[in-house]
DNA sequence: TTGTAGGCGTTATCAA
DNA sequence: TTGATAACGCCTACAA
């Protein structure tokens, strides 16, 4: 590789000179900064940053840690708006997985501290809480996707209790009241803060959250259960008293609600509205008809707890706010007006 | 942050002695060991990355690079498949993505080449020719999921001429003669592979590969238009001889299928065979009847990356293998035998 | 406007 | 078995 003396050499001028091209100091001669640019540009001189950053210069170089078990695709958008956060800063992503493995979160914290990280960000793949396990790690932590226990760490995450209130409030307003809900598993954070927001929304239009209406789904995306939403779905559509809406706790679960609805000979949006939860892409543009329901800002997430970690560098060490990111509606064709 | 100077200090001895015992060499008083190692407990002390490097080691660093432009949510395997091959060996990786634009990878082949990582990845994200767009990287530097237009580049790719040869040996050993072919569009690589695939099973077969039978699909995973594929399968539905068996370009394209069958009141697999492509779980285990398809190997192709980039090293620099990844059979639901 | 000296934290070399 | 010294590439402080 070739350093800063090397190009010194070349172009008959200190060392120093050169670095001061290097690094853009208005204090030079034009005529020696054009002469000495060239040979930079001839020898293909790179700076090497592990002596810049040596030297004491504040690193380039923020970890990201995930905990990749049962993962959701989507998920690594975090990742996505993370990377894009820090490229405009012109800073780069060390990342690393613990799978879920304290021991392996351990170690990692270890190698983050070891390439002197500017900050880190622990992302989780589904909302959750999270106690980060690193016994003396200094620099900012900022938590995506996640929280801390004892709400003492920055972090940031999607408003479910929103993302449920959109939900009800959406199939509301196009005039439902027979409303089915199908959620996730009740242990999941998610789950009751939606449907705190779906009461919410019930609540203001003067309806009452009938919990009997409300069935129970599954969540492991790779668990074969999901396929029990079928049954139950079909179940709730023999009713007498059969919704003409239901919300469900994600797009998954609203596939299984369109294979219900057509085995059954319903025409979705005309028989039956449904809405979903996540935006998976992959499903919700290609269900017939195509899937209205409520997104999960990954991609902001990331982007924001990369600009909460940098301005986190700057705050005291009870900076600890708990940012939440709406969840949109994306209103699509599967919802229609009752009139 | 603790240096070696200040456990020294503490510790009544030599730099050099603390250095040797952090590293494990065997040349030091195993007294001395053990009271140093006290101190390099309560100390914290963790080695500066930076300084090692400059030191002249090696670095512990990788480059992934990937281009994220209309991303297949499953293609991040490659990612996780890299990480897990570099956890194992101690190594972390620096990862950044081009976003398709040539200008953003060039700066970043300059990032990592000024972070001396060890060898690069270049990862893309659906199987297709790239052209590594970096002047003067001089390290290794694997493709992943794509190749060198000129195949001076060793590349991990997908077998994607097995991967045809697997679906239409599979519908053709369950008995199956009047198999219809929706394909991605012609312009893809992979189209054209599994093209050859499937003639060389049909020729094996003993039975004519018909064009007739072939359907162009759209491959844009986030285009509306993949909502054609249902008219196009509904009008082989009405031929008079229509197909007992589907074989579909994507898993995608299988769903659409499968509505496209309901609607006309088909029952998979009794009354039509489905196979897909690419082992979208998210799809795959959520339709009902679960689908039968060919898996793409993303996690596998990271992970062989990985090897191949460290045993690179010790190559000269005309090793170029391409190494082929099988892709595997994923038995579900949705195909049956004919009798 | 340009250059010199020194030091960041680590490891290799050589000496004690 | 241990330690002093130099060097890696860069940048800051100071001097010319």
């Amino acid at each position: 590789m070739v350093t800063l003396r090397q190009v010194a050499e070349r172009a008959g001028v200190s060392i120093k000179t050169v670095s001061r091209i290097v690094n853009g100091d208005p204090a030079v001669n034009v005529k020696t900064r054009d002469f000495v640019q060239v040979h930079l540009q001839n020898l293909n001189y790179i700076p090497n940053q592990a002596a810049r950053q040596m030297r004491g210069a504040v690193s380039t170089v923020y970890g990201l840690m995930t905990d990749a078990v049962a993962t959701t695709p989507y998920s690594v958008d975090i990742v996505r708006g993370a990377q894009a956060a820090l490229i405009e800063k012109h800073q780069t992503l060390l990342i690393a997985s613990t799978d879920g493995d304290a021991a392996r979160e351990a170690e990692l914290w270890q190698t983050f501290r070891s390439h002197r990280v500017a900050g880190v960000i622990y992302a989780a793949m589904f909302h959750k809480a999270h106690e980060v396990g690193n016994p003396a790690y200094d620099q900012s932590i900022i938590l995506a996707n996640c929280f801390a226990p004892n709400n003492d760490r920055p972090s940031i995450l999607p408003d479910d209790e929103q993302g449920g209130y959109t939900q009800a409030k959406h199939v509301l307003k196009l005039g439902h009241r027979r409303i089915g809900v199908i959620t996730l598993s009740l242990d999941i954070v998610a789950t009751k803060l939606r449907r705190q927001g779906m009461q919410r929304a019930f609540n203001e239009a003067g309806v009452s959250y009938n919990l009997a209406n409300e069935r129970r789904g599954v969540v492991g995306l790779l668990d074969n259960q999901t396929l029990v939403i079928f049954e139950v779905a079909t179940e709730m559509f023999k009713s007498h008293n059969r919704p003409t809406a239901i919300i469900c706790g994600n797009d998954q679960i609203a596939m299984q609600v369109y294979s219900a609805a057509a085995s059954m000979g319903l025409i979705i949006p005309h028989d039956l509205s449904v809405i979903g939860f996540d935006d998976l892409k992959l499903i919700s543009e290609t269900l017939r008809p195509q899937l209205t329901t409520v997104a999960l800002p990954y991609y902001e997430i990331g982007h924001r707890a990369v600009e909460l970690s940098i301005s986190a560098r700057e705050q005291d060490e009870n900076f600890a706010p708990r940012i939440l990111i709406p969840c949109p509606l994306i209103e699509r064709k599967s919802c229609r007006k009752l009139s």
